[in-house]
RNA sequence: GGGUGCGUGGCUCAGUUGGUUAGAGCGCACGGUUCACAUCCGUGAGGUCACAGGUUCGAGUCCUGUCGCGCCCA
């Protein structure tokens, strides 16, 4: 093994896991597997440490399953991003001077399946860096031939159910992106702005009515004014017609509860073509519907002397022309919220346009029963409510965009009968009248259409492929909560209507990760480069930004990822390597003797400290599986971590170099088998954290088998209480010393005398003697252990640990009125700690209701505590003498 | 406006059925060249667990309210 540990070997082992075929799973007819589908990247994207997370949390759930025996599949591919795809090849093509209706529809799109390829090689070849295990073979894309069919067989059926309907309805729309988007895709954000007040004039201009406004440029599309019913101030005017200011078009005052009166004047311009509010009460007097604007966020020819204008050149010349006349009344700062598009963040506008929807109502259904009735569980479960919310108040899903790059809307309409045709299979004549003069929609499908079908259709759905009918339904679906709505609703809805079936029976919905100030991470950012996985992984390696992810958080929490901690879990995996080394720089001639069996056994006539680490090893292993069932991650790996490097690490291979050098062979081989026992099965519990040091070490080691990947999970073994015991006396006694040592001042190498006197622990110093002496830096031929002694010495410190009375005559060093304080102190803490236990007990409400543990738990504590003061008080009274 | 999460040492975070004297990493102080490791070892300082009530024998943990920060939905 290299002396130091370098992040040079992750490579190399995923290149030989992946030849291996080792992310395969081996498919077992009688065993149900474990399934995940991983949430697919933008194809043309760039990995950020969202995908880090996910990666991070699947990876060590895939891996730890696959470890069990168990089946295990994990299904990779990326999604097509219809808007943000389509924006990026634009973009590209403007710089050429091109726009994409220069190309027109089908070159077009080659040149997106151009830029798919290029970019698709480049987000797996930045997932392999993150280490996952998933299955390469089964990558698909969602715009891929058997995905496309599946996205065309959902929309079929949907249609076919009357679960599709196409209207005019009002939508957000993007004038950048130059489409529809879904009400989810909208982003509001509260913006400072003005409150326009302004006069409308009755036709005859014997009376006025002032409204306010954010939007003044609707004006143009007004075809109302409206005012709440029981409003004394505009009772007259109700019925009543007034005219645009501007335009001069006559349009009726009308009473609707849904006016707020407190607002401005509490008189509103009613503009259905532009407002979902006015929209409603549009449908509801009869109003007509104007749009005012092009696709472009320009204004159209029902503008007037206004088209062709941009939308807000139009505002600020609409204020200017009304003010002009007289009738701009007043202005006011307001703060409010406004809708942008999730994409680009251009302020969207509410617009009249004809549109494809899902009726999701009757699909929403059973998705709330899936969740109730536990087909369906969520972690954390907190979020079972914003799912019941969301889906209980559902409203219907636009799936239209005006795009090219996506599923194209399987309609075909007639030019002569005018009649729509959908069907599986393109057709060349009208279903209805069997003219061959049909055309099939502009359209394309929103993106999350075929994401919805992900964790079936990526198995072969529509087809009932071998694989759909082993590994479907999938077991856990990972993601970030943000996509609750977005995607795993979908998922839910469209699995149950597709297949009958809840698509997985676990969502386990993790947080966001933020940089160390709590913002969200964005390419804006001037540190961003600090966030980028790529960069970190090159600079601390894959198993450390991995360990510090999945340690920094608990589910469903945004976590900050403080680079620190990517540092200490770098340093972490080194503290492996070293303590890897160490054991094999031990382990003699022929080290293969030292092969792990599944499981060591504690025994009465084992060496104390080999009978502790491999309790301790044990326990760890049963927290481990405890804590992945309930998907404690974080705190796994963390246990973990104490573990190896606070017990192994710090005590038990300190504990182990006495009987490895000093002794004879039978010694040694003892402490070597249970070295090697031990540091390979927290290897094994450690992989899911950390996947490619563990798989390095492991394969130094003695073992068995190929790899560690497929090596199976430990499992909790025999426990030791006694021996936990004894030897956290030891180390209580060892740390007592140190710290004695420490506080006196006493030459760090310098071996000391010492005195250890107990009636019920000297054999097991004795045994442990030569522990003591190397840990704390005794010197082994002034060490006397004792059950009691005729003498107490003098001018040594006096420490007591549990039934331990520890003496060191560190002569010259003691000063005996500092020893005389430090004894007081030590009486005042016991005596405290006595009292508040004896109190407890005295309590009858404790006791009563306290279980028995824990009352049995207090009462050791009084003994403990009685006893070490009746040792203190003892002490206090030679030294006072 | 409704919902939800967070507020724990200087910083980043654990603490999941309420039960010792609240833990870790980083940072800080002091001390360390013993043949696994300075990506290290030893010792230590540092917290009225946001605040106020309540439930309970017992509250960082449960309930109510307040304040601050964030997110989601309208």
């Amino acid at each position: 093994m290299a002396k130091t540990y370098s992040l040079e070997i992750e490579a190399p082992l995923y290149a030989w896991w992946e030849a291996q075929g080792y992310f395969k799973p081996r498919i077992d007819p009688a065993v149900k597997p474990f399934v995940i589908s991983m949430p697919p990247p933008n194809v043309t994207g760039i990995l950020h440490l969202g995908h880090a997370l996910t990666s991070a949390v699947e990876d060590a759930l895939i891996r730890q399953h696959r470890m069990t025996g168990q089946p295990t599949l994990w299904v990779p591919g990326s999604d097509h991003a219809g808007i943000a795809t389509q924006a990026v090849v634009e973009r590209e093509l403007a710089k050429e001077g091109l726009t994409r209706h220069d190309l027109g529809r089908e070159k077009f799109v080659e040149r997106v399946w151009e830029w798919k390829k290029v970019h698709h090689d480049r987000i797996t070849e930045q997932q392999r860096r993150l280490g996952i295990s998933c299955d390469w073979e089964r990558e698909r894309f969602t715009m891929d031939e058997g995905l496309s069919r599946a996205v065309r067989e959902a929309f079929v059926r949907l249609y076919d159910k009357g679960l599709i309907y196409r209207g005019a309805y009002l939508v957000n729309w993007c004038p950048r992106c130059s489409t529809a988007i879904s009400d989810l895709e909208v982003e509001y954000e509260d913006e400072a702005s003005q409150l326009w007040y302004v006069r409308y004039w009755t036709v005859d201009r014997s009376a006025s009515i002032t409204v306010a406004t954010t939007r003044p440029e609707t004006i143009l599309g007004d075809t109302a004014i409206a005012v709440h019913p029981d409003d004394a101030r505009y009772q007259a005017l109700v019925g009543r017609e007034v005219l645009l200011p501007v335009l001069g078009r006559a349009i009726p005052i009308i009473a609707d509860t849904a006016v707020d009166p407190a607002f401005g004047t509490g008189a509103v311009k009613v503009t259905p073509g532009h407002d979902p509010t006015d929209y409603e009460i549009g449908k509801r007097h009869n109003l007509p519907v104007i749009n005012i604007l092009t696709d472009f966020g320009v204004m159209n020819e029902a503008a007037g002397p206004y088209a062709g204008l941009e939308r807000f050149e139009c505002r600020r010349r609409i204020v200017a022309d009304i003010q002009g006349q007289g009738d701009l009344v007043k202005i006011e700062d307001y703060i409010h919220s406004v809708g942008h598009c999730q994409r680009c963040h251009t302020i969207v506008e509410p617009r009249i346009s004809t549109q494809w929807f899902v009726r999701m109502q009757p699909l929403a259904e059973p998705a709330i029963a899936a969740v109730r009735d536990g087909r369906i569980k969520i972690v954390p479960e907190r979020f079972t409510k914003t799912y019941f919310d969301w889906l209980e108040n559902i409203r219907d899903w636009c799936i239209s965009r005006q795009l090219w790059w996506g599923h194209r809307i399987p309609v075909w309409y007639c030019d002569d009968c005018g009649q729509q045709t959908c069907q599986r299979t393109d057709p060349t004549q009208c279903a209805h009248c069997g003219s061959s003069r049909i055309h099939q929609d502009e359209d394309v499908l929103d993106t999350w259409f075929s994401s919805g079908l992900w964790p079936f259709s990526t198995l072969g759905w529509p087809e009932q492929t071998p694989d759909l009918a082993y590994f479907y339904p999938t077991s856990v679906l990972e993601t970030g909560y943000d996509l609750i709505f977005f995607w795993v609703v979908r998922m839910i809805t469209l699995g149950i209507e597709m297949t009958g079936q809840a698509p997985f029976n676990t969502v386990y919905l993790h947080g966001l990760i933020r940089n160390e100030d709590g913002q969200k991470i964005s390419k804006s950012l001037p540190d961003a480069w600090k966030y980028d996985p790529l960069y970190i992984i090159d600079e601390y390696g894959q198993d450390a930004l991995r360990y510090a992810i999945l340690t920094g958080s608990t589910p469903g929490n945004d976590m900050k990822l403080a680079l620190s901690r990517v540092e200490s879990s770098r340093n972490f995996a080194n503290k492996i390597w070293q303590a890897a080394r160490f054991v094999l720089g031990n382990l003699g001639d022929e080290p293969a003797r030292f092969t792990p069996p599944a499981h060591l056994i504690p025994q009465p006539g084992m060496n104390l400290a080999d009978r502790w680490i491999i309790s301790r090893y044990h326990r760890l292993a049963g927290e481990v599986e405890r804590l992945f069932a309930a998907y404690q991650l974080g705190e796994a790996g963390r246990q973990a971590y104490e573990m190896l490097w606070g017990e192994f690490c710090d005590w038990y291979i300190e504990m182990c170099k006495p009987r490895l050098h000093a002794h004879g062979a039978v010694e040694a081989d003892s402490a070597r088998q249970v070295l090697v026992y031990v540091l390979e099965g927290m290897l094994r519990l450690l992989h899911p954290f950390m996947p490619f040091v563990t798989e390095a070490i492991w394969q130094y080691l003695p073992h068995q088998g190929e790899s560690i990947m497929i090596a199976p999970w430990p499992t909790a073994g025999v426990l030791d209480d006694a021996a936990e015991r004894s030897m956290s006396t030891l180390m209580d006694l060892v740390r007592a010393i140190r710290n004695a040592r420490a506080e006196y001042e006493v030459e760090p190498g310098k071996r000391i005398a010492a005195a250890l006197v107990s009636s019920s622990e000297s054999t097991m110093l004795e045994e442990q003697h030569e522990v003591i002496t190397a840990l704390a830096h005794i010197d082994a031929s002034k060490l006397v252990i004792a059950p009691a002694l005729a003498a107490r010495p003098e001018k040594a410190l006096a420490l007591i640990v549990g039934e331990i009375e520890c003496y060191l005559p560190l002569a010259d060093l003691v000063d005996f009125e500092r020893e005389l304080a430090r004894i007081r102190s030590e009486i005042a803490r016991q005596e405290a700690e006595l009292a508040r236990a004896n109190a407890l007990l005295a309590n009858e409400g404790f006791t009563a209701h306290a279980p028995a543990a824990v009352i049995a738990k207090e009462r050791d504590k009084v003994e403990a505590a009685g006893s070490k003061l009746a040792k203190l008080q003892e002490r206090l009274a030679a030294l006072n003498l």
